[in-house]
DNA sequence: AACTTGTTTTTTAAGGTCAAAAAAATGAGA
DNA sequence: TCTCATTTTTTTGACCTTAAAAAACAAGTT
């Protein structure tokens, strides 16, 4: 059966949302909510439905009012919330980056839904999403094999991203000047010089404007390949640097130099400029990428052709 | 329950390679059969149980003999040795590029799951295999939408093509004079050559030899993602060019011409004349692919954002 | 006249179970 | 070490239940 996590999670935003509201304070129509809160009328009503039952809202119905401020304990706790398809994900990117997965190994279908208690189905769907991902390899009417996260694989992800890359990056500089981009990207800068300054005690921060920063450089391609494929990236990334705490501070301090450089050279739209800056920076997150990959010898179990 | 598709191709292809057999020949091994027909030994040794229940297969266990000639009345329809996801891959393609599909347009899992006869299931893992290509988006619960087979899909497409084919024909050009992919070019060349003389009756088999050319090129960048891409590229092809029938005979003849001077430009290995070649030929693979989308309006029904 | 909301009904997707087919492992004998 | 008989596991694919979405509609509000 499908969970309650939509109607929990919704519940908890809609808490949120009423948390600037004050006691007496009428809230606004379903309809509005609805809008607001990105679920379906029907799970609103619920969602009201549940309020009026803590007692949060009163009112008879037509017009509802907070009648209590929300308290912290209202919200459903997280573990609660997570669908099944997101634990699957993190759940299994944990397995296939910090287990030490060897290529050539099969990936048990069966073993993993039991581990991460979840249904084989839910296994089987996101085998076939994360597929294209390029680490794991499917063989019909048997296992998933393991390609594993390899130097390779780290040089291959990055010869498209340079591609790419670039190619975005001289889009940007070619977009016109009314273009909210270039004020996005002026505000990205001034969050680089302010990171910088507190870099110290802040350095985990870099990982959220990293992602930012390159997602708006991509999105000035307009295709919808290279924006799928900055998926793979960000997920790589977001999972990899996650564990990867060598010289953490030192590295982003180094990225952040480096993004400045980048966005200076955007600002001036000289293409050559815009192409050393944005491959410098590549090389060296290749350098570090590759820098962490174990060069773990292949299992002995080799793969069967 | 499963389908006996496997068994049943397994059936079929270990008849034909008994029809090399004469009669009171010694069957192989179930091992050697295992490697030779590509299955498991489990769906072997039902084939050979068949075979011997059908009085193809005579002699006691432990060693099979041909007891007669494998008719072709033996063999199963080729209706029941089509899998599933091959059936649900065909008629969705057909769905979407020959049915008036409009962008903002929903998926109807259920509904199609109806009308092609296969369960919900089927649908959702294809749907989740397809989405990769870039012609459905998915909303989190709630059903996927139709992006369309419009000019800009192809104009995205060939963008990302143009970046990839380019790179991987310098790289092919810069493979030692000893790899086989020099040879097996030659001999393409040669196919090229034979197919231009017999053009006028076979311009059909122009798509076939297009695909193992492109393959072979892309190949030499031995980068996974390129050749996912070309995935995409191979599907959408095939599908639609089964069906654009506009000129078809005039198109390959000048297609092969472009093949012919582009695989000279690889034998020459010199970069410039490489590049200039590809993007000829791609130009006007681009131009005849835009030429065949209709260029339909929106539907009614706009996309919510 | 567009926008609410209460109510009800209909559809659809998420996510689970289960049976059978196919694959893989095990064992025993030559 | 290669064979085949038997047993165990795993994948495939169909089915089923329920949460969520969506749609429909009357009645009330701005």
């Amino acid at each position: 059966m499908r969970g309650e996590t939509v109607f929990k999670q919704t519940f908890n935003r809609t808490i949120e949302f009423l948390g600037d509201f004050e006691i007496k304070g009428v809230v606004p129509s379903e309809t509005i909510l609805t809008r607001n809160l990105n679920a379906s009328r029907t799970t609103v009503r619920k969602v009201l439905a549940e309020l009026q039952k803590r007692k949060i809202l009163g009112g008879s119905s037509g017009e509802w009012v907070v009648a209590r401020r929300p308290r912290s304990k209202d919200l459903f706790p997280d573990s609660e919330t997570v669908t099944t398809s997101a634990q699957v994900e993190k759940k299994f990117m944990e397995w296939m980056l910090r287990g030490d997965r060897k290529a050539g190994d099969v990936v048990n279908g069966l073993e993993l839904a039991r581990q991460f208690g979840v249904s084989t189905n839910a296994i089987r769907e996101y085998l076939n999403r994360f597929g294209r991902f390029g680490l794991i390899e499917r063989r019909p009417n048997s296992s998933w094999i393991i390609r594993g996260f390899t130097k390779e694989f780290a040089l291959e992800l990055f010869e498209v991203r340079e591609l790419f890359d670039t190619r975005s990056a001289i889009a940007f500089a070619t977009q016109s000047e009314s273009s909210p981009a270039w004020k996005t990207l002026r505000k990205l800068e001034i969050e680089h010089r302010a990171l910088l300054r507190k870099i110290s005690s802040h350095y985990q921060d870099f990982s959220d404007l990293d992602e930012r920063f390159h997602r708006l450089v991509n999105n000035a391609s307009n295709n919808r390949f290279i924006a799928d494929f900055y998926e793979i990236i960000s997920l790589i990334f977001h999972y990899h640097y996650q564990w990867n705490k060598v010289d953490e501070k030192q590295r982003n301090r180094a990225a952040i130099l480096e993004h400045l450089d980048y966005i200076e050279a955007l600002f001036s739209r000289d293409p050559k400029r815009i192409e050393l800056t944005c491959k410098t920076h590549l090389n060296s997150a290749r350098k570090t990428l590759l820098a962490s990959i174990s060069t773990s010898a292949p299992s002995t179990k080799e793969r069967k052709e």
